[in-house]
RNA sequence: GGGUGUUUAGCUCAGCUGGGAGAGCAUCUGCCUUACAAGCAGAGGGUCGGCGGUUCGAGCCCGUCAACACCCACCA
């Protein structure tokens, strides 16, 4: 028998490694249907966050679901190597230790991480275990492991070969902390309060000078021009002279181009083409000289001749106040704008000159977005996504992939020595001692754009490949759309022929309870192992689950997560009273529909819809729908109105011998359709259940019971309810007990009131502490339905303007939807236009509303007479 | 500069193809009715951001304005 109180400790201990072990939650039963999908993988960065607890529990809400629903479903377990992430955490752990990296060297520092890994895939491993992620472990990767570094090899050397791959020096984003080139979309601009610095540029053998504007004072070491728009009248009387670079007394040519904008500062900008991307561009096109000016730890190289090894930043200012000293500053203003940092270091971002590998990427977007312009691409939920993800690939730009880390793939190319040759190729060279091979490693989404096809053996054309490529479905949020989920697209078209998966099922951010960005920095993150111990993971689950919309941040909530867990009780108790009615000798036998009783049918009923509706829900992702679909039917339909009229019927056996076949059925459909977003408890009452199997993860999702005549039985059922609830106000509103038996004479108006009268009678009786009775006098409340009046015969002082208000009251609502039905029935357009069934309905309102009415009006008219 | 999202009850949010406004929590009233007091039975509370339009009919579709949030690009 089931503890008193659901305790979520005890529920959900020992479960999940049972499951793992019986091998529920392995691929590969190939007379079933395959279903898959890859986990996006964690970074072994650290520890799993809310974030990774609502991604994961997405995904195994569909997993369980559609394993429930015969499917045989891989889900694939992995980690991401996180080289950037990562590498920054061993370094810092390493400086805390006083260990310098390139003290220790490559080979040392590599064992540190791999000793890392090791420790936190342990940890995630058991986070997921908690969270009760039903992942297939026996595939488990690693985007850094033998297996993906062959397929990386492979890729990066084919696309070479395609000439996708180049090695060129550009300007790159440096972050000067980590010291690495990053890639664009790695590289956040944040707006900042800096400063337009004005400085005087003197005409050569003059005393004239112009004025130019620059935010960025340290980078004059690396000007190699002035430049102005050609239509600008203020420099036309300037053309073949030379400007003096006030930093150091450099002669800089003065160059006329478009691209400067006259109403800018004082629409003369320097020009720094080894320091800034558009200056770069106009380098180019005017063979400037690219001068680097700095080193890759952002100090001021010998270019800033006294400033060398001093800070860009230190330098900035030093070179200020020298040249504010010198008379050369015409002015500082306090300026505006956006300015890089890193991703990961938060370092402000350096453009920098550097030799660096690219992909090249306009071909290959190409690719991706012809199919998703013939709707042979990936299907987005929400929809809007797919705009998003069109607009970034139109407008992208080559990918940096070279990084200068340790903890990564490296790079597979080799430079003879002594010589300008290349050779990139999937092995080293037969004569390696003639070649160095690159110190770099790629970008971490290299090897993650793969994933969707080197997790099932790719490049090797194993079964898996086949049977379960291209993946079902990606459940990822918004914010890698573009560092992934485009990157696989395009790395999965040109290597598999094929889109990578099926659907992207986008969500949204947790954020904190008062809607901020959960981060670090705050410190406002939230443990999802906290919350677990808390509340349990289920109570967890079913808050990430149902409370949030495709595509939309949501807030964290514990008070949610509260009412999560009193659902759950509430369900607890639910099976607790099923269960104590189910006598040790209950058999499972099938139903058979003409033994039930009204309320069976209508609790089988209710339960269809049910099942109908979270199915729909469900295959669209629409989990907020099918929490509240669920928490009605379990609370509403299955507690308060199916049990509890219910008890009335298990104490008498004869009249409804199937109503304990009914509750087990119930519970046990209710324990499956649960399961998916509650996994821990489902199982548990699963098994105190008669005649189960050995898991839950075994069932199969429930069927529709057919042959009922559904209309019928709602329509009985709403009488029951609608009389039951007025009963319960009048008592409420009159202060009578629960106990105090009411005498009621029922005045039938329909068939339907015949048939409940005879019918229900007794149910009606008892259920509501009421005493059908012959009519007596006309001294009675009336309460009228669309099938009955019911005249309430208590004796009771009663205030008779009082009680003619509240039935003018009455009276004035029926008046009005008599109205509303009217004016829509007698509009000839709507006659026109509306659907057949919305006219039926309509005209059925009214009849029902007219007959109430009437009702009512006898029964003021009745009071009226008596004043 | 371009784009997207949000605006619904006191709070947090649902409301999916247009057909009488919902949930949880909070508030008020009454209940220890043996599954559950972390519960039960009732009740109150909203001109669905503003304005205009389409439609027989708009929270939902179109236009426009406003506030907030986010994404992309960028002027040195």
């Amino acid at each position: 028998m089931l503890d008193i109180k659901y305790n979520h400790h005890k529920v959900e201990e020992k479960k999940y490694e049972t499951w793992v072990k019986e091998g529920y939650f392995t691929a590969g039963d190939i007379s079933k249907k395959p279903y898959c999908v890859v986990l996006p993988p964690p970074n072994v960065t650290g520890m799993l966050h809310l974030g990774h607890a609502y991604n994961g529990t997405l995904q195994d809400v569909i997993m369980r679901y559609k394993r429930l629903k015969g499917y045989d479903v891989l889900w694939v377990a992995g980690m991401d190597h996180a080289g950037i992430a990562t590498q920054a955490k061993i370094e810092k752990k390493l400086h805390d230790q006083g260990i310098d990296k390139y003290d220790i060297g490559r080979e040392a520092f590599l064992k540190v991480a791999w000793d890392w890994k090791k420790e936190y895939a342990n940890t995630i491993r058991s986070q997921w275990a908690k969270i009760g992620m039903s992942l297939d472990y026996s595939r488990e990767a690693f985007t850094l492991d033998e297996k993906r570094n062959e397929a990386v090899r492979k890729v990066f050397v084919s696309l070479y070969n395609k000439g996708y791959i180049y090695r060129k020096e550009k300007i790159i984003n440096w972050d000067p902390v980590l010291k690495t080139a990053l890639s664009n979309i790695e590289v956040i601009y944040k707006e900042i309060e800096g400063h337009m610095y004005y400085f005087r540029y003197y005409i050569e053998n003059s005393h004239d000078y112009i004025v130019v504007g620059t935010t960025r004072p340290e980078t004059m070491f690396g000007d190699v021009a002035i430049v102005v728009n050609p239509k600008d009248e203020r420099y036309q009387h300037l053309k073949g002279k030379k400007l003096i670079n006030p930093a150091n007394g450099e002669l800089l040519p003065l160059i006329y181009d478009a691209y400067v904008d006259i109403d800018f500062a004082t629409g003369a900008m320097k020009c720094t083409p080894a320091h800034d991307p558009n200056d770069y561009a106009l380098g180019e096109k005017y063979h400037l000289k690219q001068i680097v000016c700095m080193n890759f730890d952002a100090t001021m190289n010998a270019r800033a001749l006294k400033y060398e090894g001093m800070d860009r930043f230190a330098c900035r200012e030093a070179l200020v106040k020298e040249l504010t000293q010198k008379g050369l500053v015409e002015k500082i203003e306090t300026h505006v704008h956006q300015v890089g940092h890193s991703e990961r270091s938060n370092a402000i971002v350096e453009p920098m000159l550097s030799k660096q590998w690219f992909v090249s990427m306009k071909k290959l977007a190409q690719n991706t977005l012809s199919r998703q312009r013939t709707h042979q691409g990936v299907q987005f939920f929400p929809a809007r996504f797919e705009k998003i993800f069109i607009q970034w690939l139109e407008n992208i730009e080559d990918w940096c992939v070279s990084r200068q880390l340790w903890w990564g793939h490296r790079i597979p190319a080799y430079y003879k020595k002594g010589s300008n040759e290349i050779l990139v190729s999937y092995n080293p060279p037969q004569d390696m001692e003639n070649y160095t091979q690159d110190e770099d490693v790629l970008d971490t989404w290299f090897s993650s754009a793969l994933w969707p096809f080197t997790t099932l053996g790719w490049p090797e054309k194993t079964s898996d490949f086949n049977r379960y490529y291209p993946n079902d479905l990606l459940v990822t949020a918004y914010d890698i759309i573009f560092f992934w989920v485009s990157r696989m697209m395009f790395e999965a078209i040109e290597f598999t022929d094929k889109i990578p998966f099926k659907q992207v099922l986008i969500h949204g951010l947790v954020r904190d309870e008062q809607g901020r960005k959960m981060s670090k920095s705050l410190g406002n993150g939230i443990d999802p192992m906290e919350v677990i111990d808390q509340y349990g993971a289920d109570a967890l689950r079913f808050f990430l689950s149902t409370n949030s919309a495709p595509g939309i941040d949501f807030r964290f909530s514990t008070e949610k997560i509260s009412s999560s867990w009193n659902f759950i009780n509430k369900i607890w108790n639910a099976a607790r009273f099923v269960l104590m009615n189910l006598n040790e000798n209950f058999k499972v036998e099938s139903i058979e529909i003409e033994k039930l009783t009204l309320i069976d049918q209508w609790m089988l009923v209710r339960l269809n819809e049910a099942i109908k509706n979270i199915e729909e829900n469900l295959e669209k992702y629409e989990f907020a729908n099918v929490g509240s679909y669920l928490t009605s039917l379990v609370w509403d339909d299955f507690c308060s109105w199916y049990i509890e009229l219910c008890k009335l019927n298990l104490a008498n056996e004869k009249t409804s011998p199937q109503s304990k076949q009914v509750l087990y059925h119930v519970l046990k459909s209710i324990v499956v359709l649960l399961h998916p977003f509650v996994p821990f408890v489902s199982e548990e009452l699963y098994l105190a259940l008669p005649e189960s199997k050995k898991s839950i993860c075994l069932e199969t999702w429930p069927t529709v019971l057919e042959g009922f005549n559904q209309e019928i039985v709602n329509k009985q059922m709403n009488e029951v309810i609608e009389f039951t609830t007025f009963i319960r106000n009048y008592r409420n509103t009159n202060n009578l007990k629960n106990k105090f038996v009411l005498p009621i004479y029922m005045q039938t108006k329909t068939e339907l009131g015949n048939q409940i009268l005879c019918q229900h009678k007794t149910l009606l009786e008892q259920f509501n502490h009421i005493e059908f009775i012959d009519k007596k006098d006309e001294n009675a409340t009336i309460f009228t339905t669309e099938n009955a009046n019911y005249l309430i015969y208590y004796h009771q002082e009663i205030d008779l303007d009082a009680e003619i208000h509240k039935y003018e009251m009455e009276l004035e609502k029926f008046i009005q939807e008599v109205h509303r039905c009217q004016s829509m029935l007698s509009n000839a357009r709507f006659i026109e236009k509306a659907p057949e069934s919305k006219i039926k309905e309509e005209k059925e309102k009214l009849q029902n509303y007219l007959s109430r009415k009437e009702s009512i009006e006898k029964k003021l008219q009745e009071l009226k007479s008596k004043k």
